[in-house]
DNA sequence: GAGCTTATCACCAATCATTGTTGTTTGACA
DNA sequence: TGTCAAACAACAATGATTGGTGATAAGCTC
């Protein structure tokens, strides 16, 4: 029951190790550790998040080898690697779902929107010749955390909560 | 070269001037330099491009001049500095008319596209709990130049391509 | 216009996310 | 088990951007 929502569009683990073998890629005790970290995981972290609770189980992982696990998998389009303007690229493993993303301002938390917005194209006279493959919407904003009257926080530190605890 | 149209929403030089001046700042040959080199300017140019413009005009300009008079411009409102994905930030002399942009995967070329999206925004259920400020669209595709399978001799355009034309 | 104050300047070093290098280790397959 | 390229950890380097710092010059008084 944990995560079964949250991971519906997402290969599992086995899955991905699957994928990497069959692609002649080597499964690593690493690599796998980084899988089960994206794992329904619906917090959009950067390289760094996922070092940190890539950490916690194989300690001695090189951040290098997480960002080259996280690309690897965006090249093979498990995972999408996505510049919200936050300042470090953010890693989403939620690939099947068309859908776009409300972002703080202040802290970089990121939202999934699950919408589909109409009318989302180039008007024709505007195109001028490009190939257009695809639209992305970004909404900015403050978060819930952020917005409070009380300045009081400190940084609110866009952390990995553990997949599946928060219910909604 | 500069045209009636692509000035209309934007400040002029002596416009800008005024407006350092009345805010307290000291205008300089090299902010008016680069008032100049932004005025009409369609391009979306990243900081090295404006340095790069600049120079030709102010020779011993510095890039963190051109960084600071940037991101002051951009703090006044008299422009946009947008993070479109190409890696550097890109400043937007147009910002009195709200306005999407079409990015080239390739050559990071921007394309201003003056569209209104209807129904642009977080779905009431979606929100949680953020404050929504406003939502930028962004597409992307390959622009003319990059999209040619046949190398067009006949387009140097020397404004923001990827230097080093790799020969050999 | 001369002098004063302080913003701005050019130059240089540092930061931060990300990528390159290298010599060693290890997974996959025979 | 041996072979060997792929992947690893450690570390150096990159590229965009930002932080000092002493010198210069804008915008004031007088
Ligand atoms: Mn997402
Ligand atoms: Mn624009
Ligand atoms: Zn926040
Ligand atoms: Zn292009």
């Amino acid at each position: 029951m944990i995560g079964d929502k949250l991971s519906i569009a997402m290969r599992t683990t086995d899955e991905l190790t699957e994928a990497f073998r069959a692609s002649g890629r080597k499964v690593t005790a690493q690599r796998q550790c980084i899988f089960r970290v994206l794992q329904g995981n619906v917090n959009h972290p950067s390289a760094e998040a996922v070092y940190d609770a890539a950490r916690t189980e194989v300690e001695t992982i090189s951040l290098k080898t997480v960002y080259q696990t996280l690309y690897e998998l965006a090249e093979m389009g498990e995972i999408a690697a996505l510049d919200l303007g936050t300042g470090m690229a953010r890693f989403d493993p939620n690939v099947e779902e068309t859908h776009h993303h409300l972002v703080c301002r202040s802290c970089g938390k990121v939202r999934d929107l699950t919408v589909t917005f109409d009318g989302l194209s180039v008007p024709p006279d505007e195109v001028q010749g490009y190939e257009v493959n695809g639209a992305e919407v970004v909404f900015r904003g403050l978060c819930e955390d952020c917005r409070l009257p009380r300045p009081d926080p400190q940084h609110p530190s866009a952390a990995m909560e553990p997949a599946g605890t928060t219910r909604s």
